[in-house]
DNA sequence: AAAATTGTTTCAATATGTGAAACGCTGTTT
DNA sequence: AAACAGCGTTTCACATATTGAAACAATTTT
């Protein structure tokens, strides 16, 4: 961490770092654990937490733990960056999971990270599903990989500095040298295709969306099992895709 | 307000102050402005909202003034709470709203008001569009009217007592008694009527949404302009309505 | 019945947030 | 060209709001 923390409010920040503690994995947390999680004082976190709930940021479940509460949601909906990207994307990607079967992901990047904006769910019981409004790494998904190939060289370049590409499977590129070979390939062919490298099993396709001015601002993504994702299906779900993404593109000019 | 201010965390109220700041109306502001707006120190305002900024809850838009974060987002998605209502009305929304050809809204009660948890857009040109995640007064709604006349009669009685009954329009409901017969109307038809109580030219047409074990949950909605909502067409409406209510609650029984 | 949890309150100490005034910057008015 | 008015931002002495160990009440576990 650097000194950009000088002059902060503490007490805010505190707040929010207990609010960050609740993810899908655990939703509610009692004081005294979550003031474990955290580092801070139960007593602090308590005060916090009955704050949090006075303005329904948090609220008390039916255990009396607390769990993230609905002005969050509200405040949630409000947030305008991207949301016009994000309303005009459902039509479409329903479309393109309605002839896949497979689950599709909207994405952008955001802090070289893959931000999920919206999903289409694959109507098979067996399935990809992801948080909307969560991060991924970027170089060991399909969609992340799209993104980083149409950044410029400067871009890309502080990119490779900064990054760790740490090992998720066998597959996941884990060289530099590599991975720039591999973003100038996907953006020569326009797709990427990410073979079990960010999950043992798990197929991803990706292809961009551009605006009309001609830049990348988002990418597309069927996922599935790599049981159902065989190589001479390839072709036809990025037609679909490529389809997809013209109806985005589309839309996206009323927004200019 | 009351006493319940006591041992509170004053930096993390005003901060959440400062975020309710920003609506659909007015998505930007600059520090001074936002300072007046609070009636806090332009001070402090300022260091409340760049603590917020280093957290993401805002950030600075184009022209230097605030936004919304993307943190808020992200935190909006997990909210679980009706989370599963949420993402299992969405179909279902969407096949009425495409034979209807009017906005359908879907909405629970919360804090005595109608919180709206989702909407499928009418695909006409002339339509009704309400922020997901904003609240409405619920004696004005036909989704309001609905979900009240479904409260048992000492929750009712305690909303009566609380309630100020102020004329939106010329058919606002202004009286309780007129409320009450109305609601007990309501109740036995099973679906309710705006007739621009709540906006001139306006009209609504809403039923409720039981689960398994018999409670309303939640109710839904569709509103158009009075130009096209034709008396005739009400059984109609009625309906598909009650077609897509059916699916909502088969889908409701997965979750139990 | 004792022990070990939990959420919650108390109170003195001090760390933390406060706000008037000043700063540097940009764009407009004189 | 100079004065002005607006903005976001910084400074610093002051005082208030936050802190945390310890104690408390209420459950649940041993």
């Amino acid at each position: 961490m650097n000194d950009d923390t000088k002059d902060l409010n503490m007490s805010v920040i505190k707040a929010f770092s207990l609010l960050e503690a609740f993810t899908g994995e655990q939703q509610k947390w009692g004081v005294r654990e979550l003031a474990k999680k955290v580092g801070y004082n139960k007593t602090t976190t308590f005060r916090l937490l009955r704050t949090l709930e006075s303005l329904g940021a948090v609220q008390k479940g039916a255990d009396d733990k607390y769990i993230l509460g609905l002005k969050l949601f509200e405040l949630g909906n409000l947030v305008s960056i991207h949301k016009s990207l994000r309303q005009m994307s459902r039509v479409p990607l329903e479309h393109i999971a309605k002839e896949i079967t497979e689950t599709i992901h909207f994405g952008v990047l955001k802090n070289n990270q893959v931000l999920y904006l919206n999903k289409a769910e694959s109507p098979l019981g067996l399935k990809v599903s992801t948080q909307i409004g969560s991060y991924q790494d970027a170089y060991c998904s399909a969609i992340g990989k799209v993104l980083l190939a149409y950044l410029n060289d400067s871009e890309l370049t502080s990119y490779l500095e900064e990054v760790a590409l740490i090992p998720q499977t066998e597959n996941t590129i884990t060289k530099k040298a590599e991975l720039r070979t591999e973003l100038n390939k996907i953006k020569k062919q326009r797709y990427a295709l990410d073979m079990e490298e960010l999950e043992l099993g798990l197929i991803c396709i990706a292809i961009p969306v551009f605006n009309q001015q001609g830049d990348v601002v988002a990418a597309i993504s069927a996922s599935g099992p790599s049981s159902r994702f065989k190589a001479e299906k390839v072709n036809d779900y990025l037609d679909i895709l490529f389809r997809g993404s013209a109806q985005l593109e589309e839309k996206l000019k009323d927004f200019n």
